[in-house]
DNA sequence: TTGTAGGCGTTATCAG
DNA sequence: CTGATAACGCCTACAA
């Protein structure tokens, strides 16, 4: 009754009501619990690297997820990985202390989706996994995003194309490159010159000091993560090309690394918090009916256009 | 007795022990909620501006918190502060759902607080409350960190120092600029040219622009984030000034700001995981009992020297 | 040492 | 439409 049932006369839901505030009654809710099954808690789990919850991405994704749970009264478990967090979570859930888990960022090595998915709990992934399971992922269309920074480098009249990718054994970084390369190939030039990066802000630096080396020439390069670029400009700058005049660039994520670049980077925005906020709503989705048909949802990046391109 | 209980024998306890990791049994934490009364979760409530949690200074409160919590099996609940954050916490602590709560960088004018203290709710703060409160907090010895930082300016040599403070209305920034006047006054420059910023990159930028405008003989400047160094450092540059050789640059915070700072900050270092795992260990203090005295635990600042000083 | 009953605060069910 | 009662799963006490 506390609840809302509409079996009550006014009179006297008055009265209890006046009777709840007054008194500041609050329902338990390990009892509610108890009875209901129901945690109205899920986890976040993020790999425990220094870089990714420093990372403003994670910002966006924890304002997207807050934004679908706050309302809802459902409290939101912050989990970095560590040796044994799959077993952690994984009793979580069985305990009934988590209804749910969003794997933000999980490594392909990672075994957690797999017995999540086996023990039939409610998952979301942050992006394409990479071996093909059937789980349900919220991700940006990396791909249409390489494309899209192929094509503004080309028609501002860059001749002499790079790219500096992410790690090439994780589906972003993969497939931003496919993008990249398909792209420039329909536009006439199949050959670009790659160097790999781990989406770092040092590999970046380093990367870029290694296509100076092999291809001097260069006049236009994607970089496939703000902070790699973040890494590269002042490698740039340091070999004496100016940017975008020399050396046109353009990032990918459009972290705040990308205006904290001088020059203001131009990069592919992903709707991280709309994602984020989709993740949340698949997961509760979930919880609430465990039939729930898996899904992939994928969301369309923008470019950005700033300074350095 | 499926929690430690001395009075049994180990034949059978051996039994049972087999039975339960061969069933897969855990004990229903909603259940043991409702009788212990804890909830095994605490918050940690943070501004919900851009910047904050987007920091790096935020991860490591995050490494340092989970470090303590995570052993015992507590989980650390993400609450980014909002209109109604406050009812919202209190709700929940009062519901049982929270333990206690941990706030961080909380502004002077929440009421926040002052309601936890009121309704005698676990609570530590991660800085001195501007106004003095009866209330636990973690700290960084904010003035002897600014002193360092005059002093390393002052033994390289620099003749004509300035300082880009934080928000003067808040602690630390108050508190790093009476450091660093005192101990600059102590070496016979009781006059220090002074810009106030707000802790942003943006605002960095635009108080090194007024400074040079103000005062073009500076040679060294401590600016009292590594946020604000990173915004300050292009202006330098585009004033054609180099860093260390022109203008020494001393930054707060040790953040990976510092790191991707061309060239890299040297900057007064404050211990955050530790001061983070103090404070969990401080509000479980309180949980256990809540009659613990209240106290301020204060860590010493390290001065990291790199290249731009 | 072991077994059993009662209660924690809700929700859900089932007569009245 | 209302009111009583049985779970929910665990812990604590008290008896056996």
């Amino acid at each position: 009754m506390v609840n809302r049932v509409t079996t009550v006369d006014e009179s006297i839901r008055k009265v209890v009501e006046r009777a709840i505030s007054s008194t500041g009654y609050l329902p338990n809710l390990a009892a509610r619990s108890l009875v209901t099954r129901r945690a109205d808690a899920i986890a976040l789990v993020l790999p425990h690297e220094n870089r990714i919850i420093g990372d403003p991405f994670f910002t966006r994704v924890v304002r997207g997820v807050t934004g679908i749970l706050r309302p809802i009264g459902v409290h939101l478990v912050l989990i970095m990985t560590g040796p044994d967090t799959g077993d952690q979570v994984l009793s979580d859930l069985r305990q009934g202390r988590l209804d749910g888990v969003i794997l933000v960022h999980t490594h392909q090595t990672d075994q957690l989706p797999g017995e999540l998915l086996r023990s039939r709990r409610p998952v979301v992934l942050s992006a394409r996994p990479a071996e093909p399971l059937p789980i349900t992922y919220v991700d940006v269309n990396q791909k249409a995003g390489g494309a899209m920074a192929a094509e503004h480098l080309v028609a501002r009249g860059c001749r002499y194309v790079a790219t500096i990718t992410g790690s090439l054994d994780r589906p972003p970084g993969h497939d931003r490159l496919t993008g990249f390369r398909n792209a420039m190939a329909t536009m006439g030039q199949p050959d670009v010159v790659t160097v790999e990066g781990d989406f770092t802000a040092e590999s970046g630096a380093a990367a870029m000091e290694q296509l100076i080396q092999q291809y001097p020439e260069v006049d236009g390069v994607f970089i496939a993560s703000d902070l790699m670029a973040q890494g590269a400009l002042p490698v740039l700058r340091k070999h004496g090309r100016s940017v975008p005049d020399d050396v046109a660039v353009v990032g990918f994520d459009d972290s705040n690394a990308a205006l904290n670049c001088d020059p203001p980077l131009t990069t592919v925005r992903q709707p991280v918090e709309d994602m984020a906020a989709e993740m949340a709503r698949q997961l509760l989705r979930q919880v609430e009916r465990s039939d729930t048909p898996i899904r992939a949802v994928i969301f369309e990046p923008v470019l950005v256009v700033r300074q350095s391109a």
